[in-house]
Parts: structure tokens; sequence; C-alpha cells
DNA sequence: TATGAATGAGCATTCATTCAT
DNA sequence: TATGAATGAATGCTCATTCAT
């Protein structure tokens, strides 16, 4: 077994805060490998690309929002709680690296090409699928879905207008008009 | 009186249309120029700096918001008439550049590093206040303005999918909600 | 009217020059560069491409030939004075560049993708052609044609040995042959 | 005793069919490794380095040709025979990989820095003393050595072309004039 | 107003090679 | 004997920008 100076998923972790804060395109290998510890072309050793790097990282991202946000759905406490919690989780990594907002919305917007969309389809459905399951608790399937994707699409709008303002009022009014809705009859 | 080749206005439009569909940083000067019909020289000559061009392009895009989109809700018809033009000439935009979604949430998302934030606020205090102003007609200043930064939100999100998806669902469903929305009260 | 600092024509001949010496593969763009005095950027300005650079240089060489060996095949003398002329004439070229043997030659065998190709057989029908002519003066058509390609044969087969031994002697034998056997019956 | 994966003379046909098929710098050691099936640290672990290796492909394609082309020479049948069996078994190595022509003639015009000049000396006396003493057989010793010289040139500058047109025309014309030659008298 | 030449920094990627295991 | 990790230099090429004309 050969020396490991760096672990695969170290330089994921840096990769993945170095994309956030700036971006696909405009973060540059040279960087990369810098924030990972390694040479540009230890890090292609591992990755083989800058694009396939991104793949991983994406990958790398889905894993850690399903176990680190995404599974307190399946836990203890009210509709209300879990909800909440989960929302708030995800405002610890848009306030992260900068102000960068979400991972995955930058990297839809900014990767118009669609060669990271099956990835971030992937991300998105994973979120949507939870967060349905949650609110099915207290709704009918239908509404639960209906619920789950205005929520999702109220998400990435307040976390554009954060990005822009840097200004986290943007996200804890939207917590509060979330949290509020489930008590509220909705129209479709 | 010489030849005019090119037009200010013409370069504007066709480098709008680049970024859109491109983004920024993914967007040379080189195609900027070529789709300008002038040399990259030429095109610094007018702006300065690939930069400069970009603050002229925010600028020209939130005068053609003003006069083509906005402009419509001084117009005739009721709230719910001229709040659907407005949205749907939007969408017109959003499906424009191969699907290229809302230049400005792209280059809000894009350059994380502010250099364009001021333009980019600028155009969301336009929007916002045009729209407030629209439903201050029918509801109370405050519910206007509340009612006003939730569509501005829900329709960037709704963006983000259709761009996601190449769905366009996404936004009829959210004109749908939107119209629908100004029939329930609002609990905020 | 722009500055120009360095002639197109003193970029191909520098740039002849190294591809003949070290091979296309083996000649990097920091040595063109470097031989013609201007940055990698600049020669990239006006070829292209490294591949581009190639072609270019390739219809230099050709057209060097044409004018300055192939000419004389149309000057004054005997067949046998001006085919001596021409061959003396290429053995220059072949001694040059730290005894490169025949540019064309090298880069056929270099280049097998077929890339330049069609450049390279431009070459050996324009010889052939000249050649042939030059011959028809003295032997029926079908004769001299065979005996201009067996000339070509002869040449190249000759050239590759005086690069591997640096040894002129693999130069001057073929002359004498080449010249001797014009006084002598061909079998074919 | 272990098993033994690759043997060396695996290793060497592989690279030898790599060098002759994509010339020895187009060929990365990475190439080489994956034909030979092990890892590029294997590859340098037995030959040192790229140019050892290369060496003692070099060394096998003599060895090569000693025992599989030049032997027929002290064989049976008449000197015509023998000597088209001779070039025929070389027109075989001549059309393999793609076309690639002669392995020999491609490195040094290739390698024109003399890095593997001593090999491909060694290749060249080989197959020179060898066609010499055949020929001796006929001729007088010195229009043996004369003869076997205008051959090896003929042939390598016919295999150029094979390979500039990819037309195995140009390799039996060869073999026609070669033998014809046998009954025609020399002059040198 | 607009050009083409030229630049220097930077890009992602490939290279042969080293080394601990 | 053979591996995978890692390296530093070099590759062809693109970038925004400058400048004389």
């Amino acid at each position: 077994m050969p020396t490991i100076k760096t672990t695969p998923e170290a330089i994921l972790r840096s990769s993945w805060s170095l994309f956030h804060e700036r971006g696909y395109k405009n973060t540059s290998l040279q960087q990369l490998a810098d924030a990972a510890g390694l040479g540009k072309a230890g890090l292609l050793h591992h990755f083989g690309s800058k694009a396939g790097l991104m793949h991983a990282v994406i990958e790398y991202g889905i894993e850690w929002y399903r176990t680190r946000v995404l599974s307190i759905a399946r836990g203890e406490g009210t509709i209300a709680e879990r909800l909440t919690a989960i929302l708030e989780r995800q405002f610890q990594l848009v306030q992260l690296n900068d102000g960068g907002g979400c991972f995955f919305a930058n990297m839809i917007l900014e990767t118009g090409d669609g060669a990271f969309a099956e990835g971030l389809v992937h991300f998105y459905k994973e979120w949507n699928t939870t967060v349905t399951t949650l609110l099915a608790e207290k709704f009918p399937a239908e509404e639960a879905k209906e619920r789950a994707y205005r929520i999702f699409v109220d998400y990435e709008g307040s976390v554009m207008l954060f990005k822009l303002y840097k200004d986290t009022s943007h996200l804890t009014r939207f917590v509060s008009r979330t949290i509020a809705g489930l008590e509220t009859p909705l129209n479709f």
C-alpha cells in the first residue's frame, strides 16, 4: 500500500469550498491544488480532469447533504421542528465561503451547458423526495409534493437575494414564512 | 458624416446576448468582438475593459427592462392582467439564448466577488419598486411590498429550475400560482 | 498600417529550420517563438496553431523548392547539367540544420497520421512533374516518368543513409549513379 | 516460483509496435505501459527509462530481423527466390501498425539527435552484410556489396512513398525491379 | 473610430521520472 | 517484481490588455 499524503476526501472538501466560493470556471487547477496541498498533476492523477474533479465534488456534496442535512427528516420532533432544522443547517452552508450562497444553485446557473446537469438534478431530486416524504406525514401526497416544490423554489430565490445583499434576513424571513405556511391552506 | 458601422447599442445588444448565454467569465472578448462585428481593440476602445463593457450591458439591460417590461405596470388593464403581461414578457427573455434563464440572476450567482453588485442591486430595486407600486393599487403599502418581494423570490427560484430542466412548466406554474395568490390573503 | 516587427516570411524561415532540425513533435512553440523573435502568443496570432504554422511552413518550403531548385529544370545546359544542378542544390538543404536530411521525407515519416499528408504529396508531385518534364527532353514520356520516379526513390533512400552516418559520400554516390544512369538503357 | 504476468519479451513486442506506429517522441510511457499490461513504474523498473526501453526495443527488432527475415538468406532456393522472400517478409512488417513503414527508417529520421544512432547503424550493417553475402554467390565481392547497398537505398525510398500514399504498389514495383535488376549488368 | 500586431500571465493537461511500499 | 501517489517541468493554447498606426 503506497503512501497517502492527502486523502481524496480532504481534496474534495477543499475543492468544494473553492468551487462554492469562486465558481467552476473561475477556479483554477492551481488554486485547487494549492488548497488541497498537492501539485496540479497530483490532483489530475486522482480525478482525471478538472471536470472529473467537479463531478466527484458534486457527488461528495450530495452525500454530505444526505447524511448531514436531509437525514434530519427521519429524526425526531414535529414536522415544523425538523423542517426548521433542515433549513437552518442549509443556511450554515449558504453562509460559508464568503457568503457563497447555494453551491448547487450556483453551479446550475453557471454551468449552463449541462455538463454537470445530471449530478445537479440528482441533488434536487433527493432534496425534493426527502422533504416531500416529511410533509406527507401531515398533508395528502399530492399536496406534500407541491409544498416541497414551493419551498425549494422559495429557498433558492431567497438565497439569491442573500448572496446579492449579503444580508441574512432574506434567509430568516424565508424560514418564518415557510414554517407559518405549514398552518395555512394551500391553493393549487 | 462618416459611416457608422456598429452603433454602441448594437454592441451592447450582442454582448448582452452572449453574457446571458455563456456567463461573464466564460465569454471572451474575442467572442464579444466577433458578435459585435469589430475587433477586440475596437470593443475596448468603446468600453475601456471587459468589466466596463459588462457594466454598460447591465445598464442597458436595466433600461431595456424599464421601457419594454416594467412600463407595462403603468398601462391599462386589471392588476392581474398587467402582472401577467410583465411576467410573460420576462419569460421571453428567460427562454432566449439557449434557455439561458434570468440574465441578472445568472450574474448575481456567478460574479460572487461583487464587482457588479451595484448594477444588479439597481435592477432588483427598480423591479421591486415597480411591482410594489402596481400591487399597491389593490393592497396596503406594506402588504404590497411583501407580495412583490415574494413574487420576485418565487420568480428567480422558478427560473433556476427552468434552467436546470429546460422545462417551461416551471415558468407557467409560477404565473398560475402568482395570479391565484392575488386573491388569497397573505400571512406575514 | 500597424507596426510589423517580424515579417511572416522570417517566421516561416526560422520555423522551417527548426522543424527540419528537430522534427515536428519535438519542436515546441516556445522554441519556435524564440527563434522567430516574438512570444508564443504572437506566433499563434499569425498562424492560429502549431499545426497551422506547420502547414504554412510546408507551403513555404514548396515555394522555396519551386523558385530556387526546380526552376533550374527550365534553364540552360544539357539535361545532365541541369539535373546535377538540381540535385546538388537539394544537397545544400539536406546538409543544413545539423545534417537534418530532407525536410519533406522527415515529415512524411514522422507525421504518419496524415495531418500534413496533402502538403507533402503536393511537394512530391511538383518535384516529380518537373523532373519528368526535364527527362522527357531525352526519353519517351513513359520512360521519363519511370526514371524520375526512380531518381526520387533513390534520392530519399540516400538522404536517409546520409542522415544516419552524417557522411556526404552517400549523396555524391547518388549523383554519380544518377547521371551515369542517363546513358544506360532502362529495363521496366 | 512466482507468477510471471508480463514477460520482458511481451513488453518489447508491444512497445515495438507502438513506437513503430506512432514514433518515439509521440508515444508516451502511459501508452507503452497500458499496451504492456503493467504500470508506468513497472516499465521503468525493467528498462530504467524510456530511452532504455527504446534501446532494448531496437535490439529486439534487430534480433527479430536476424532470426525471422535475414535467416532466409542462408536457406534454400535460388538467389532471386531467397531475395524475394526476404523482401516480402519485410513488407509484412512495413504494412503492420497502420502502414507504419520501416521501423528503423522512421527512427533514423525522427531521432535526429543520434541518441539511438548506434543501434540503428547496427541494423543497417547486419542487413547489408547478409544481403551482400547472398549476392556474392552470383557476383564479384565488390559488385555484390554495391548491389546490396543500392537495394537498401531503393527499399527505404520505396517504403517512404508507400507510407505517404498508403499504396502497396510502391513496394511491389520495388521487388519487381530489384529481381529484374539481378539479370542486368551494373554500371558503377 | 478602429485596426492588427504583440505581450505576459494564466489556462488545463501531459510528460518522464521518483519513491515508499 | 510491481504498484499508485506524487512531482516539476513543459506542452499547446487562450486570455484581457496595450500600443503604434
